[in-house]
DNA sequence: CATGGGATTGACT
DNA sequence: GTCAATCCCATGC
């Protein structure tokens, strides 16, 4: 993954992510759900201009912003488009792939579709935390790769972001079809593939 | 300086 | 289905 793949409209880069493998030392997954966020729609924390909150936003692309939701989680998203712009693909769900013992010691559960069937459970079985925030996905210690050979694409699913109350309508998330890591059941009225 | 609101999860009714 | 936990940060006095 280069930085020009990241310096591209935040919503083709949450599509393409899907099937993408995020890794942090020994564990990694492969990336089965993601949503796009942009500055100019108020769900994104961009929104509210340049603070010390979001200026990892407004940075170049290719960087790590995490932070912490709900006083408890750390949620990560990889940052995109041009400097200057606020905008990042959140990465909601991974299926398992490398690591899972240590992933089932860090998240307390034996099941690997409950290991990373979420934003706050894949950065708790990462151990993606604050102190990763502003780091360059491109030299690490968290890094995105591209799809493992062989891996077959599946059928993308398109639809409204999930936990959010400002631009709900906005379809801007991105599942794998079929896979079970995905991190909420999906709106059957709204299924439509892409 | 005080306050309020989350891009969530897990436990419980 | 409901609900509390718990911390960071933007906002407003």
């Amino acid at each position: 993954m280069n930085r020009d793949f990241y310096a591209r409209p935040v919503v083709a880069v949450a599509r393409d992510l899907v099937g993408c493998v995020l890794r942090h030392g020994p564990c990694a997954g492969t990336i089965v759900e993601t949503e796009a966020y942009h500055q100019s729609e108020p769900a994104c924390h961009a929104h509210v201009g340049l603070t010390g909150r979001t200026h990892i936003l407004f940075g170049p692309p290719a960087r790590a912003y995490v932070y912490r939701s709900y006083g408890i989680h750390a949620l990560f998203n990889a940052v995109c488009e041009e400097e200057g712009v606020g905008a990042a693909v959140l990465v909601r769900a991974l299926e398992p792939l490398e690591g899972l013992d240590l992933m089932r010691a860090r998240r307390g559960l034996e099941r690997p579709e409950d290991l990373c069937s979420g934003p706050g459970k894949l950065a708790q079985a990462l151990d993606i935390e604050l102190e990763h925030n502003g780091t360059d996905l491109l030299e690490g210690p968290i890094a995105i790769e591209s799809p493992l050979p062989g891996w077959e694409a599946p059928e993308l699913l398109v639809g409204p972001r999930i936990g959010i109350t400002k631009a709900a309508e906005l379809p801007w998330r991105f599942c794998a079809a079929g896979s079970r890591s995905v991190s909420k059941p999906w709106p059957a009225g709204l299924r439509e593939t892409v």
